[in-house]
DNA sequence: TGAAATGTTGGGGCG
DNA sequence: ACGCCCCAACATTTC
């Protein structure tokens, strides 16, 4: 006699066993008919998607690594769709259970995907395990998605605050439940890890991939770095940012879990319910907003959401993006963060906005350039916030910077690096300047460049353009698509 | 989740 | 003593 047909539990972007819903819900429906799970990971880089980053692979093996010390998971590449057919024909399974995306291309094809198993009388269930609130439940009064972020949050809040149970964590799972591995793919096959040179070895101190990293970062944030968020969360030098953002892209925590979290330490006293803590849920509420953009406006990835930017007359900058992604433009709070986000495949907030502004506005690149940069070097590439930010600072996204506000690189580096500590641990070719200088080496005077061992254009390059030359071009540029 | 230009005010130097 | 000017310091406007 054979074993009952088994459920598969198809693992995307939730790499976590605490506080999954449609893992749970798979588990308990096989509990109830006598049926196993068999827990799934795809890499499908099928025509559609858009393949992963380089640094986002490095993360993936990783976390893949963490999840497999806890549990069987078989592996498999290819299209979902045709992977998933082959494994059903396998093992015979009777249903498929999965997180929803949020992607366009992720939502056509598992819309495709559930099409096609419920047509075959399988059972096909998707569940919410990324989000508080879905893209499609927040409306404004008259029926239109949001696209200015304070009223968004408003009404999210109060969404979240009238039903407290909506943000109640689910436990872990019991493994004991799910199926040995089928014939599986190796890990190591994928190739998701730099070789020759490794140039991911530099990520290792700073991360580590998984729910249990993933935990400890939201502890050590509750414990220490809250209670001063607000002011100090643009500070690039400091440990002041909470640092789960790759954790949350991979799923391996949830907004839930870090709510919750954050609630129970203010009901336990351990936080205090002040402006620091607002300030770290309405982060998390960005990223509700960004996934919430992205749904109800799926051409955002490519295309401006103010159609007058799309005459805006970008140049053709090749050599200015090399430089830039190289961390070569002669500012140094620009060549900081490009060289932290290549060495630590992260960057400061903060420090995103900047090198971002610089990249569309003083060299005028087109944002689509800069926006695949960050996808293959941010461990925590995000299509929905990543899209969402670089539409942000270019001016032409939703409730975005207008395009006439520009960051002058040296002004933001004295306000938010006064000491100059994070342009010397990421640029230690100018470090001997003194904290007056730092920020401007290009008018540091003859003696004192000489004094610490500075030759401009040599040791550290002449700055890629000027910026009070650059901001005026930007700001024309603007002004001949303003009232087209 | 700006910066620069322009305007206003008031203290102090100085004839 | 007074008016004039300079210029921080701060506020407002403009891009």
């Amino acid at each position: 006699m054979s074993s009952p047909a088994p459920l598969i539990f198809w693992f995307r972007q939730d790499l976590r066993l605490t506080d999954q819903p449609a893992l749970t819900a798979a588990l308990a429906h096989a509990q109830q008919t006598g049926q196993r799970v068999i827990a799934l990971y795809i890499l499908d880089e099928s025509k559609g998607t858009r393949p992963l980053g380089g640094a986002s692979r490095w993360w993936l093996h990783h976390s893949l690594t963490s999840l497999m010390q806890k549990i069987p998971l078989t592996l498999r590449k290819g299209p979902a769709a045709q992977v998933l057919a082959d494994v059903i024909k396998q093992s015979n399974a009777s249903g498929v259970f999965w997180s929803r995306c949020y992607e366009p291309y992720a939502i056509e094809r598992d819309k495709e995907i559930k099409a096609s198993l419920t047509a075959r009388g399988l059972l096909a269930e998707s569940f919410n395990s990324s989000l508080l609130i879905e893209p499609w439940e927040l409306k404004t009064k008259t029926g239109t998605p949001y696209q200015v972020f304070t009223p968004f949050w408003k009404a999210a809040r109060a969404v979240i605050d009238a039903a407290p149970t909506i943000i109640k964590p689910l436990p872990a799972v019991d493994p004991a439940g799910l199926a040995p591995p089928l014939a599986s793919e190796q890990l190591s096959d994928w190739q998701l890890l730099p070789t020759s040179p490794d140039w991911a070895k530099s990520f290792t101190p700073h991360w580590q991939p998984g729910e249990d990293g993933a935990r400890q970062n939201l502890i050590r944030f509750l414990d220490h770095a809250i209670h001063d968020y607000k002011e100090d969360r643009n500070l690039p030098a400091g440990q002041h940012t909470s640092r789960l953002s790759p954790h949350l892209h991979f799923g391996e925590i949830s907004p839930r879990q870090i709510w919750y979290a954050t609630q129970t330490a203010i009901t336990a006293g351990r936080v205090q319910p002040d402006a620091n803590s607002d300030q770290f849920l309405a982060e998390v509420g960005w990223r509700e907003f960004s996934y919430h953009l992205l749904y109800h406006f799926p051409t955002l990835p490519h295309a401006p959401l103010n159609a007058k930017f799309a005459a805006f007359p970008w140049l053709d900058n090749a050599k200015g993006l090399r430089a830039w992604q190289r961390g070569m433009t002669g500012y140094p709070i620009v060549d900081a963060g490009m060289r932290e986000l290549w060495q630590t495949g992260w960057m400061h907030n903060r420090v995103r906005m900047i090198v971002a502004s610089f990249l569309v506005k003083d060299l005028m690149v087109p944002w689509q350039q800069g926006e695949d940069w960050f996808w293959d070097t941010l461990l925590d590439a995000d299509l929905a916030s990543n899209v969402c930010s670089w539409q942000w600072v270019a001016g032409c996204g939703a409730d975005a910077a207008p395009y006439f506000r520009v960051f002058n690189p040296a002004l933001q580096g004295e306000k938010f690096d006064a000491s100059g500590a994070y342009i010397r641990r990421y640029v230690p070719e100018i470090a001997e300047l003194p904290d007056k200088w730092i920020h401007r080496p290009f008018e540091a005077p003859k003696d004192v460049l000489q004094a610490a061992g500075i030759k401009l254009g040599t040791t550290y390059p002449h700055p890629l353009v000027d910026h009070s030359f650059a901001r005026d071009r930007a700001l024309a540029a603007f002004a001949e698509i303003k009232g087209s």
